[in-house]
RNA sequence: GCCCAGGUGGUGGAAUUGGUAGACACGUUGGACUUAAAAUCCAAUGGCCAUUGCAUGGCCGUGCGGGUUCAAGUCCCGCCCUGGGUACCA
C-alpha cells in the first residue's frame, strides 16, 4: 500500500483548522517568537511556485521554534488596497472590493492547500474598516506631531504652539519646511488661519505644494519608491514631474536614526546597504555667495568645502528662485527658453540625455567668500532642485560633472588638489595636498576640510552641514481603492478629525474615475463631507499606509478601542523573523521602520526596530521551454537535430530548400514539455495555428526542447502553479521540494523535473514505518548503536540547519537518514518517533499521521523536539585521509585518543607509504586530529 | 560610472572554522522485475590517460592570471563575466 497523500493531507489541513491547532495567545510562561511573512497582494492570478517560497520557510521556522517550547505567533493578512483592482473596476465598473474579495479567497484556497500553521483568527485586511480605523488613527496622530531635532524625537504639537506662544520660532530647532524666523509677538497676532498655515510647516503628516512624480496613465501621484527610470513600477507608465498640493509624510525627520537603526538589527548586508544609499548620508557644508550688484545671497550645499579655492562657476538649477532674479536683461530670453525646456522635460528624456551638456549663462556673477573672486553664474540641469539647495559651487578640477561643464562651455579649470592630471580629467579622490588655497595650502584633504568650515563658521558665511538624498514620502493618491483621509477642510485649512469618529469609511461612487474637472474619484461620493457639512479630503492613502504597521496589528487585531494593547505590545514586541523579498527594500521596509519609530517615540511601541531579524528569500525563475521553427514554415526541428543536415525526405516535407535552414526560436508551454522532451500531440492542440505543425525529430523519434533560464511569466509560458503539483505530488513534497533547490536567499531556476526525487523521498519514508502490506510496522526492540547513531547525527545536522535557516542541506539529511535506515532496515519506535518529530516542521502532514499512527494526541505541533545527544555520533576511530606535499594518496584508519608520535610511526610504516617517501626522511608530518595527516618530503 | 552579491560536473546544489572537492537529488547509461508500460529496486556517472580479471594506478580539475601556506573552492593582489541596487545626489 502506497502512501495515500491526497487523503491524508486533507485529512490533518481540515483537523487543525477545526481544532484551531494554531491560534495563539499571550502566554508568560512561555517565551514569545514572532515569524512573519511579507503581507501578499492578493492579485488575480495566484500564486504560482515562488509565491510560497518564503511562506514555507518561515512555517518551518515557526513549527520548530513551537517544537523548541516557544509561543508562536504566526499570522498571515492581505495587503488588500492596490492598483490592480482598480484598474479592473475602471475596465469592467466590477466594485474593487468584489475582486480583492474573490482574490483573497483563491489565495487562501492555496495556502491552506500547503498546510501552513497560520492562526488565521488574527488575519487582517487593509480595505477593511476595523483595520484601516488604526491606519487613519496613525496618520493623525503624525500630523498633530513634530520632530525635536534637540531631541531627535517627535512631540505632540501642543508643545510646539506653546514655545510659539512664548519665543516665536527663533529657538525651535525643527525638522520642517523652508519657513522665515518669527516672534511670539508675531505669532500670537497672527488669525488661526495664520496660524495654521505656519504649523504646517512642522508637522509629521503635511500639506504642500511639492514637485511630485505624477503618472497620468494611472490619473495618480507616485512615490519615489513606485518610480524607476521614469516608470512606475506598478504598470511601467511613464510618469512627469509636476507641482501639486500633496499630502506628504515627513520621512525626512527621522534620516539619521534610520541610518543608525540599521547597525542593530540582523539583516542582510546588500539589504542594509540599500538603505544606506537610499538614505544617502553625505556630510559637508552650506556656504553663502554673494551675488554681485545684488542683495541677495545664493546657499550652496559641498561635501568638499576644502576645494573652495577651485570653484570657477556656480550653478543653479532651473528651478532654483533666484534664476528669476539675477538673470541680465541681455541673457534673458535664452535663460527663459532654457528654464523652460528643462521644467518640461519629462523625468524619462531628462534620464535620457544625461551625456548631453546643456546649461546657460545668466550673465551674473557670484563673490567667492573666501577668495572674493567674481564667478560667473550658470543655470543648468544637471544641478537638481531636490537636493542641497538646488545650487551648486562647480569645481571643475575635482569633480568630473563640472569637469565636463567647464569643458563643453570653455570655463577655467583651477587645480586645487595635487595628485591627479587635470589636463586629462577631474581628480576627484579625497587625497593629496592643498594647493592654489590661500591659507589651505599645503594641508591634505581632510584637514582642510575641518579648515575650511572653521573659517568660513568664523566668518559667518556659511557651516558645516549634512544632507540627505533621502526625501519626504509623498502619500496622497489620486484614486478610489485606499484609505480615506480623516481630514477635512475648513475656510480651506486642513483639520484632522476627531478620533472618535474613526473609522472614515471608504464611501460609494458611481464611477473610479476622475471628475470631468480633474478631481479623485472621491469626489463624486455624495454627502463626502462631515456631519457639519465641512468638505472631506478626496485623495486617499498610498499602498504602503495599511502596510507599514500591519505587524502591530497581529498583536491584538480584534482590539476595538486600540490599535493594540499595552499588554499585547508588552509581549509580542518586535518580529523575531521576517521574510520576504527584496523589492521591498526603500518602499515598506523603509516606511515600516519610519512608522514605528515615530509610534515610538509616542510610548505605544516598546522596540525602536520592528525588525529584529529579516531575511530576503531569492526568486524563483522560470525554466522556458524553446521550440526551433524553420524559418517562414509551421515544421518544427529538434534542438538535437539543428546542428545536423536535413534528409531529402525531411527537406521536402518543411518545404525548404537548403539542408540547414534557418531556425527562428519559439516559447513552447512548459506544461506540455515533459524532461525537455515535447508533446508533439498537445503542442498541436495547444494553439489553433499550430494545429497542423510538422516536426523533424532525432534519432529516436523525440523532439527535444531547448531551454532558457528566465522570469516566470505568463508570456513565456512558463509558469508553474502549485495546485497541479500538489494535486501530483502532495503538498509535503511541495514544501520540501521547494526547500531542497537550493539556499532560501539565493535566486534559482525551477525545475519540476526534480521534484520526483523528493516525492521518492516521501514514500520511502513512509516506508521505513509499514510492512509490504501497508500496515504500521514499529517495534519496541531496544536500536543498535548503529540505529541511534543515525538518528542523532541527523538531530544535530537538522537542528543546526534550520538555525541557521539553510533548509535546502536539512532536506538532504533527511534523504541520506531514510537511505541508511531502510539499509539497517530499522523498525524501532526509539528511532521512528522522535524521526517523525523532527521531520514535521518540513512534511507536516505525514509527521501528523506518523505521530497519530504511533498512538499520540493531540498533534505533533507540540511535540517535543528530540534532543540531541552527544554520546551516541562519538567515534573511537577515525579513517585519516594521508596526503604526501598536500596531495591525498591513501587512507588509514586510526584510533582517534592516538598520540601523535604513534600516528606518525603508524603513517610511516603503512604499506602504501613506501612508495612517496622512497626512502627519503620526512621533512615534517602535519597531524591535525579528525581531520588530515599531511607529510611534507 | 559608482555600490553590493556571486561564478564549483550535463543540471540544482554540498563542502558551517584553510584540512578527503563534487554530499544529496535530477538527468544520462546499463541491469533486475514485467507479456508490455508505469512504479520500484540495483549499479555506473567531473575530464583525460594507462594497464586491464569484475580491478588498479597516474595526470588535470572549483571563471582567468599571480601570491601566501605543509595544505586554498575557502585567505591576499590583479583581471574577466553574471545578477541586483543606484544614477548627474555636488
Amino acid at each position: 500500500m502506497e502512501y495515500n497523500f491526497r487523503e491524508i493531507e486533507k485529512k490533518w489541513q481540515n483537523y487543525w483548522l477545526e481544532k484551531k491547532s494554531f491560534k495563539v495567545g499571550i502566554d508568560h510562561q512561555k517565551p514569545k517568537y514572532y515569524v512573519l511573512d511579507m503581507f501578499p497582494y492578493p492579485s488575480g492570478a495566484g500564486l504560482h511556485v515562488g509565491h510560497p517560497l518564503g511562506y514555507i520557510a518561515s512555517d518551518i521556522f515557526s513549527r520548530y521554534k513551537r517544537l523548541k517550547g516557544y509561543n508562536v505567533l504566526h499570522p498571515m493578512g492581505y495587503d488588500a488596497y492596490g492598483l490592480p483592482a482598480e484598474q479592473y473596476a475602471i475596465q469592467t465598473g466590477q466594485h474593487p472590493a468584489i475582486t480583492t474579495e474573490r482574490n483573497i479567497k483563491r489565495y487562501r484556497e492555496q495556502l491552506d492547500q500547503i498546510g501552513f500553521s497560520y492562526d488565521w483568527d488574527r488575519e487582517v485586511r487593509t480595505c477593511d474598516p476595523v483595520y484601516y480605523k488604526w491606519t487613519q488613527w496613525t496618520f493623525i496622530q503624525l500630523f498633530h506631531s513634530w520632530f525635536n531635532n534637540h531631541l531627535q524625537a517627535a512631540e505632540p504639537i501642543n508643545t510646539l504652539i506653546e514655545e510659539f506662544e512664548k519665543n516665536g520660532n527663533t529657538k525651535v530647532n525643527a525638522a520642517c519646511g523652508e519657513i522665515d524666523k518669527f516672534t511670539a509677538e508675531n505669532w500670537n497676532s497672527w488669525d488661526e488661519k495664520q496660524q495654521q498655515e505656519t504649523l504646517m510647516y512642522y508637522r509629521l503628516a503635511y500639506l504642500s505644494d511639492t514637485w511630485v512624480n505624477w503618472c497620468p496613465e494611472l490619473g495618480t501621484v507616485l512615490a519615489n519608491d513606485e518610480v524607476k527610470e521614469g516608470y512606475s513600477v506598478r504598470g511601467g507608465h511613464p510618469v512627469v514631474r509636476k507641482l501639486m498640493k500633496q499630502w506628504s509624510l515627513r520621512v525626512t525627520a527621522y534620516a539619521e536614526r534610520l541610518l543608525q537603526g540599521l547597525e542593530e538589527v540582523d539583516w542582510s548586508e546588500s539589504l542594509k546597504e540599500i538603505q544606506r544609499n537610499w538614505i544617502g548620508k553625505s556630510e559637508g557644508a552650506s556656504v553663502n555667495f554673494k551675488v554681485s550688484h545684488h542683495e541677495e545671497e545664493i546657499e550652496v550645499f559641498t561635501t568638499r568645502p576644502d576645494t573652495l579655492f577651485g570653484a570657477t562657476f556656480m550653478v543653479l538649477a532651473p528651478e532654483h528662485e533666484m534664476v528669476e532674479k539675477i538673470t541680465k536683461p541681455e541673457h534673458r530670453e535664452k535663460v527663459d527658453e532654457y528654464v523652460k525646456m528643462a521644467k518640461n522635460r519629462s523625468e524619462r528624456e531628462r534620464m535620457a540625455e544625461v551625456k548631453k551638456i546643456t546649461g546657460e549663462f545668466t550673465g551674473a556673477y557670484a563673490i567667492n567668500p573666501l577668495s572674493n573672486e567674481e564667478i560667473p553664474i550658470w543655470v543648468a540641469d544637471y544641478v537638481l532642485a531636490g537636493y542641497g539647495t538646488g545650487a551648486i559651487m562647480a569645481v571643475p578640477a575635482h569633480d568630473s560633472r563640472d569637469y565636463a561643464f567647464a569643458n563643453h562651455f570653455n570655463i577655467p579649470i583651477r587645480e586645487v588638489v595635487s595628485g591627479g592630471d587635470i589636463s586629462r580629467g577631474s581628480y576627484d579622490a579625497k587625497e593629496g595636498t592643498l594647493i592654489n588655497s590661500g591659507f589651505l595650502n599645503g594641508m591634505d584633504v581632510s584637514k582642510a576640510i575641518k579648515a575650511t568650515i572653521d573659517k568660513i563658521e568664523e566668518l559667518g558665511v556659511g557651516y558645516g552641514t549634512v544632507n540627505f538624498r533621502l526625501r519626504d514620502a509623498i502619500f496622497s493618491r489620486q484614486r478610489y481603492w485606499g484609505e480615506p483621509f480623516p481630514i477635512y477642510y475648513k475656510d480651506g485649512i486642513p483639520y484632522a478629525l476627531s478620533e472618535d469618529k474613526l473609522p472614515l469609511e471608504l464611501p460609494e461612487v458611481e464611477s473610479f474615475l476622475p471628475t470631468e474637472t480633474g478631481e479623485p474619484p472621491l469626489a463624486r461620493a455624495k454627502n463626502w463631507e462631515t456631519e457639519e457639512g465641512y468638505p472631506l479630503e478626496t485623495n486617499t492613502m498610498p499602498g504602503f499606509a495599511g502596510s507599514s504597521g500591519y505587524y502591530l496589528r497581529y498583536m491584538d487585531p480584534r482590539n476595538d478601542k486600540e490599535y493594540f494593547s499595552k499588554e499585547a505590545i508588552e509581549y509580542w514586541r518586535d518580529v523575531d523573523l521576517y521574510i520576504g523579498g527584496i523589492e521591498h527594500a526603500t518602499g515598506h521596509l523603509m516606511y515600516a521602520r519610519f512608522w514605528n519609530k515615530f509610534l515610538y517615540d509616542l510610548g505605544y511601541v516598546v522596540e525602536e526596530e520592528p525588525f529584529k531579524k529579516l531575511v530576503n528569500q531569492g526568486m524563483i525563475q522560470g525554466r522556458s521551454n524553446i521550440v526551433y521553427r524553420l524559418k517562414g514554415t509551421n515544421t518544427f526541428i529538434s534542438k538535437n537535430r539543428l546542428d545536423t543536415d536535413l534528409t531529402d525526405e525531411e527537406m521536402k516535407k518543411a518545404g525548404v530548400s537548403e539542408r540547414r535552414p534557418e531556425v527562428i526560436p519559439m516559447h513552447a508551454d512548459v506544461n506540455i514539455v515533459d524532461n525537455d522532451v515535447l508533446d508533439t500531440a498537445a503542442f498541436r492542440n495547444w494553439r489553433q495555428d499550430l494545429a497542423e505543425a510538422q516536426f523533424i525529430l532525432d534519432d529516436e523519434g523525440k523532439y527535444v526542447c531547448g531551454y532558457e533560464i528566465e522570469k516566470m511569466s505568463k508570456s513565456l509560458y512558463n509558469v508553474v502553479n502549485p495546485d497541479d503539483l500538489i494535486a501530483n505530488f502532495g503538498a509535503d513534497t511541495l514544501r520540501m521540494y521547494e526547500m531542497f533547490l537550493g539556499p532560501l536567499t539565493d535566486s534559482k531556476p525551477w525545475d519540476t523535473k526534480g521534484i520526483e526525487g523528493v516525492y521518492r523521498f516521501i514514500r520511502k519514508f513512509w516506508r521505513l514505518y509499514h510492512d509490504n502490506n501497508g500496515n504500521l510496522n514499529v517495534t519496541e526492540e531496544e536500536p543498535t548503536k548503529e540505529e541511534f547513531k543515525v538518528l542523532h547525527k541527523t538531530i544535530q545536522k537538522v537542528e543546526d540547519d534550520i538555525e541557521r535557516l539553510s533548509f535546502n542541506t536539512a532536506v538532504s539529511a533527511f534523504m541520506i537518514c531514510a537511505n541508511e535506515l531502510s539499509d539497517l532496515k530499522c523498525t524501532k519506535r526509539a528511532i521512528l518517533e522522535p524521526l517523525a518529530v523532527l521531520i514535521s516542521p518540513y512534511a507536516p502532514h505525514i509527521a501528523e499521521e506518523l505521530w497519530h499512527k504511533l498512538g499520540h494526541r493531540p498533534s505533533v505541533a507540540y511535540a517535543e523536539f528530540p534532543e540531541f545527544k552527544k554520546e551516541y555520533v562519538i567515534e573511537n576511530t577515525f579513517n585519516y585521509p594521508v596526503s604526501f606535499n598536500g596531495k591525498k594518496r591513501f587512507e588509514l584508519e586510526l584510533p582517534l585518543d592516538m598520540p601523535k608520535e604513534e600516528i606518525e610511526k603508524a603513517v610511516l610504516e603503512a604499506p602504501e607509504a613506501q612508495k612517496w617517501i622512497e626512502g627519503k626522511t620526512p621533512k615534517k608530518i602535519i597531524i591535525v586530529p579528525k581531520r588530515i595527516i599531511n607529510v611534507v618530503v
